[in-house]
DNA sequence: TCCGTGAATAGAAGACCATCTAACCAACGA
DNA sequence: TCGTTGGTTAGATGGTCTTCTATTCACGGA
């Protein structure tokens, strides 16, 4: 079972970074989150997927993009996918990923008193 | 002399995640933003700097809340500081950071399209 | 039912990172 | 000028992360 999504921490600790000091908890949970987009790669997964038509991407969209492996690209997908970042569901013989927008729009707004999250 | 802020960078990156690919060079410099932010010390120090009194907080302020030693502080500062997310001046026997806003705004605007940075 | 292809898992190797102790530099006061 | 305090630098160590190869799982067609 894939560690789970920090939905409720992320909620939990929405105020934004300059109103008031955040708890040990809640910069851990955070930077679970900037840890898993702390890397080019899958800083580049991420806007592959969220920029695709259709608002998904398949991974056999995706490994070619790239000068790594299969095993390697699937690795980091994984740890988008352990961070909430984004779903993954298999179709047939494919398997298409789709980003969690929630998450990044609380992300944002963490960063930013003045940011406002996009409308549904 | 340390390594200078990836300002010119992050301008030229500023289209949002999901509205087309990153290139190669923008998802390192954005990755690297990222990495500096991507620890719970680092997290917490930048909040604690952000929502300070006047907008800035002496190293002196800051060792206190951890229980690390002086030396990974000014350590984790210092990654801070090459990221370009903090600067810090020295005023007789003190050392005060304060926040570079402005880098937060951008990087919350890369993550959603619809999000303002706030205004000067 | 068996083979071929798309994708994930297992395990290992090398690079990178967070933290420490020891040593050093900068400012102030006696 | 010397000792004290605030802060950084240097170097070492243990842990984590990225990437690989080899293997395994899932699905579809013949």
């Amino acid at each position: 079972m894939p560690k789970q999504l920090p939905l409720a921490a992320i909620d939990a600790c929405c105020s934004p970074l300059a109103q008031e000091p955040l708890t040990e908890g809640q910069a851990r949970e955070l930077s679970r989150l900037f840890k898993a987009m702390a890397d080019p790669v899958r800083l580049r997964l991420l806007s592959l997927i969220a920029s695709h038509a259709g608002g998904e991407a398949c991974v056999c969209d995706l490994t070619g993009t790239f000068d790594l492996t299969a095993p390697t690209i699937s690795h980091h997908l994984k740890v988008l996918r352990d961070a909430g970042l984004i779903t993954g569901e298999r179709r047939g013989t494919w398997v298409y990923y789709r980003i969690h927008p929630e998450i990044l729009a609380r992300l944002s707004a963490v960063l930013v008193p003045g940011a406002q999250p996009v409308p549904a």
